[in-house]
DNA sequence: CGATCCCGCCACATT
DNA sequence: AATGTGGCGGGATCG
């Protein structure tokens, strides 16, 4: 039924159906809308491939090639998914045949194909099980299940088990951070050993379950008084803040999820049946109580069942009992837990038998650890949680308890990332064309550094574009101790910190280029590009912190990191490689503006990039475009490199070739890429714009600043990418010790799919002059610089962005959301995948690019986006 | 026909 | 009021 509404509704008032999905994408309705009314299926849904059910009906009913798509869906792989979208499906949606559909799309959808097992293999898929120890992965609801192509509601059901588990954690509204399973075996044995108080009785009893089942409730019941086992189970939620804590119905389904592990942990069996289990789960006990209830529990059970056993856990069997066959599930998961029980506390990595990955890569972690610890005891209650209740409040709730910081970091840090993608969307919206986005750390500063490094930070900052040359020599050098990341340790000192090449943003994957880093550089921002990207998908959000606490390294390293430190980049990047695909380092061609660096100007090298990106791309980048706008070619190289990227092999060499190459020439352009977690949803790229090659440091954490011009696109899977371009111009116009930011100015943020909808395009006015600021490197802190600044830390400083800033410093920027059809000027159509172009022809202002160009300065156009871009493509040849 | 469990209404929480 | 969460159970689908 709802299938035939919506496709009856979309004709009719696209709009509606819009609201579901819309609410997402604003920016882009607006403008779409109008242009393609089809777009009702896609828009709802970001990815083409897979929209949600309703609207896959629709879609497939509009056109056959939706059918296609979803087998192709089927195959998984949101990545490929997104690379077949490439095609102009979503376009075709429009013409879409009527053709008999409806068959077909009914046949398709089959349930399992829906099923929520099914639904949470793709999920668990984006994420690496066991993501660095500093990266953050921070997973957007929405953009998940519009990756998904689910409901949002579905995927509070894998969430929340997840989280149960501690496999992710709720930092905020929205927005969840992923952890993988490094701290799985801990959690398994807290609640182990939870289990063992509450249901451990019950337990020796089990084998005979089966009668027992009866008993086993009623036991329970009696046997354990229930406060207590809530209070265990519950342990890391809710008790912390009694007041507010139970005010919900509290989750049922986090603690029924924990309670369903605890007896699989305690059985000696094994194997738990579904009776059992909704009958022990079953709080009121009374039993029996209402036949309904059990039924609704034992609903749920299987719910939580689905992701387990995609979590691979445990696995179905059936018992067959006196009453015949029933339901169970068997555990299939760890048993055993290194720490054990032996001892409660456990944590301490030393003795602690868990693998290193527990200890290292969790560094951050171990705080959770210990308030797992905490809540075994009660005694934990009392400590850390009750600030988590707090901070729930305040910042909309992680739930739970430990890891706090890292949570406020990533809150933060997505934070700003909203904040900066709202002010884009913002800014696109409104036509103040003109105006700049700057995001620049605020006075808040100190927020930045929510982890240790602020300081390093700026400085990087400075290296600003203008100031490439000297960058370089610092960069490089400094750099080079900073890349340690992976290899720091060599360097010894941290001090390098600051020049981190790369901008880290938490949202998902990022793509960057930039402009001849070092080698140095380039080695270590590739790997850990690398790592990022090879996390799958994982490296999303995640990536910013790690990054920079990588880069931004000795300082930040020290607390969360020192693990990845010590394993080198060379783990690393084999790791990466072999996982994935993710970083590409373009080896740009060498074309090394060499002197770009020295050059005072940063001008020059902008240029080169672009030539640079069109010799990859292989197209010729119009000379003209050497701007920036040449881009486009790229896209269909970049893709493909992605694509390779991925691929584990390649990668890895690839990226070796690269940064060895590019040690050769210093000044080479770089590019760096990251994949974004999921694959497909979005992609920030970045790049650097004029600068020399050492023009972009970011500091790793405060990053903020980024002071090589950039091209930041993030490109939400969807369709919007924003694009922001700084123009090399930078010293001239921003007095300010920001130089750096002030050229380098584009950011994007992606981190949630949302950022997309509003592709911005920002470009300095053009024409980068030379200058640099002397004192580029200054704080960046310095409220002072206009200009953007992407850094995460900024981010998180909290508002810190000044989006609206029009003017940085001298320059003006522009703002221009880069609609899809229209090209970016530079790169951005590069970036955009396949599914994008779908997207953007709709609009059918492809021919664009050349009008963007221009955008450097000219851009100002005000109009509204969707004005702009119509102005742009009809305007081109401004 | 029982086992599964998708789907999405709707209440409650949060913003 | 809008939006985020998530309990809940009708009823469709699977086996």
């Amino acid at each position: 039924e709802n299938i035939f509404d919506r496709s009856r509704m979309a004709p009719k008032t696209p709009i509606k159906n819009e609201p579901v999905d819309l609410s997402k994408q604003k920016g882009c309705t607006p403008e779409r809308n109008p242009i393609t009314p089809v777009k009702l299926t896609d828009r709802p849904q970001p990815d083409p491939w897979t929209p949600t059910a309703n609207l896959k009906m629709l879609v497939s009913a509009a056109s056959p090639d939706m059918r296609d798509r979803e087998k192709k869906k089927e195959l998984f792989r949101p990545i490929e998914n997104s690379e077949q979208s490439d095609t102009p499906d979503s376009l075709q949606y429009d013409m879409v045949d009527d053709s008999t559909v409806d068959e077909f799309e009914k046949q398709r959808p089959s349930r399992k194909q829906k099923s929520l097992g099914l639904l949470c293999q793709k999920f668990l898929a984006r994420y690496p099980s066991y993501p660095l120890s500093t990266e953050k992965t921070t997973i957007s609801l929405d953009e998940v299940a519009s990756i998904l192509g689910v409901e949002r509601r579905r995927i509070y059901d894998i969430v929340n088990v997840l989280e149960s588990l501690h496999l992710v954690s709720r930092v905020a509204k929205n927005q969840y951070c992923w952890h993988g399973r490094h701290n799985l075996s801990q959690t398994l044995k807290t609640l182990q050993e939870a289990g063992e108080l509450q249901y451990g009785e019950l337990m020796t009893f089990q084998h005979k379950e089966q009668d027992l089942d009866y008993k086993f409730g009623e036991r329970k019941k009696e046997t354990i008084p229930d406060t207590q086992d809530r209070q265990l189970l519950d342990f890391s939620e809710p008790d912390c803040t009694s007041a507010s804590a139970n005010s919900r119905k509290d989750k049922s389904l986090r603690i029924m999820s924990q309670k369903f592990v605890m007896l699989f942990l305690v059985s000696k069996t094994k194997i738990v049946t579904l009776d059992i289990a909704a009958k022990i789960l079953i709080e009121e006990t009374q039993d029996t109580v209402d036949h309904s209830k059990f039924k609704t529990k034992v609903r749920r059970l299987y719910d939580i069942a689905n992701v387990l056993t995609s979590l691979g856990l445990i696995k179905k069997v059936h018992v067959t009992e006196e009453r015949g066959r029933k339901p169970a599930f068997k555990w299939i998961g760890p048993v055993e837990f290194p720490g054990k029980t032996d001892e409660p506390r456990g944590n301490n990595p030393t003795s602690d038998p868990l693998p290193r990955t527990q200890r290292g890569v969790c560094a951050p972690y171990q705080i959770c650890a210990t308030g797992k610890q905490r809540f075994t005891r009660h005694t934990s209650f009392n400590g850390e949680q009750p600030c988590e209740g707090t901070r729930r409040k305040v910042s909309s709730e992680p739930n739970s308890p430990r890891q706090e910081r890292q949570d406020e970091y990533c809150s933060k840090v997505i934070n700003l990332a909203a904040v900066c993608r709202q002010k884009i969307e913002e800014d696109t919206r409104n036509p103040s064309t003109t105006s700049t986005l700057s995001l620049l750390p605020v006075p808040g500063d100190s927020d930045f550094c929510v982890n240790p490094l602020p300081q390093a930070v700026f400085p990087m900052v400075q290296a600003d574009v203008p100031n490439l040359a000297l960058l370089n020599g610092v960069s490089s050098q400094t750099l080079h101790p900073s890349m340690p990341a992976a290899s720091k340790t060599e360097n010894g000192k941290p001090t390098l910190l600051p020049s981190q090449p790369f901008l880290c943003f938490p949202s998902s994957s990022l793509f960057m280029l930039c402009g001849g880093l070092q080698e140095n550089n380039l080695r270590e921002t590739l790997p850990t590009t690398g790592e990022v990207g090879n996390r799958n998908a994982e490296a999303q959000a995640a990536v910013p912190p790690t990054a920079c606490q990588k880069r931004s390294s000795h300082k930040c390293t020290s607390p969360s990191a020192p693990v990845d430190d010590e394993e080198p980049a060379a783990k690393k990047q084999t790791m990466e490689q072999s996982d994935a695909p993710l970083s590409l380092v373009v080896p740009k061609k060498p074309f090394e503006s060499p002197k770009a660096e020295s050059i005072p100007g940063s001008g020059c090298t902008p240029s080169v990039h672009l030539e640079a990106f069109h010799l990859d791309l292989a197209s010729p980048a119009a000379p003209e475009a050497a701007d920036k706008e040449s881009t486009k070619p790229l896209d269909s190289q970049e893709q493909e490199k992605w694509s390779q990227n991925k691929d584990p092999d390649e990668p890895s060499p690839g990226k070796e070739h690269i940064s060895k190459e590019n040690a050769n020439q210093p000044f080479l352009p770089q590019y760096l890429y990251v994949q974004p977690t999921s694959g497909l949803s979005s992609f920030n790229f970045l790049f650097s714009a004029n600068q020399a090659p050492g023009a972009i440091s970011l500091a790793a954490r405060q990053l903020p600043s980024l002071s090589v011009p950039c091209v930041v696109v993030p490109s939400a899977a969807m369709g919007s990418f924003p694009v922001v371009c700084s123009p090399p111009v930078t010293g001239p116009l921003s007095p300010v010790p920001d130089g750096s930011f002030s050229a380098a100015a584009s950011m994007n943020f992606s981190v949630s799919g949302l950022a997309s909808t509003a592709p911005v395009f920002i470009g300095t006015t053009a024409v980068v002059t030379p200058k640099v600021s002397p004192t580029p490197s200054v704080d960046p802190q310095q409220p002072a610089h206009p200009t953007l600044h992407l850094s995460p830390v900024l981010a998180r400083s909290c508002g810190a962005l000044k989006l609206d800033s029009p003017v940085c410093m001298g320059h003006p920027v522009t703002l221009l959301k880069l609609q899809q059809p229209s090209s970016t000027p530079l790169t951005p159509k590069s970036i955009r995948p396949a599914r994008h172009e779908a997207f953007f022809k709709t609009p059918g202002s492809l021919g664009d690019p050349v009008a963007w160009k221009k955008n450097e300065g000219n851009q100002t156009r005000n109009a509204s986006s969707v004005q702009r871009r119509l102005e742009i493509s009809s305007t081109s040849p401004d």
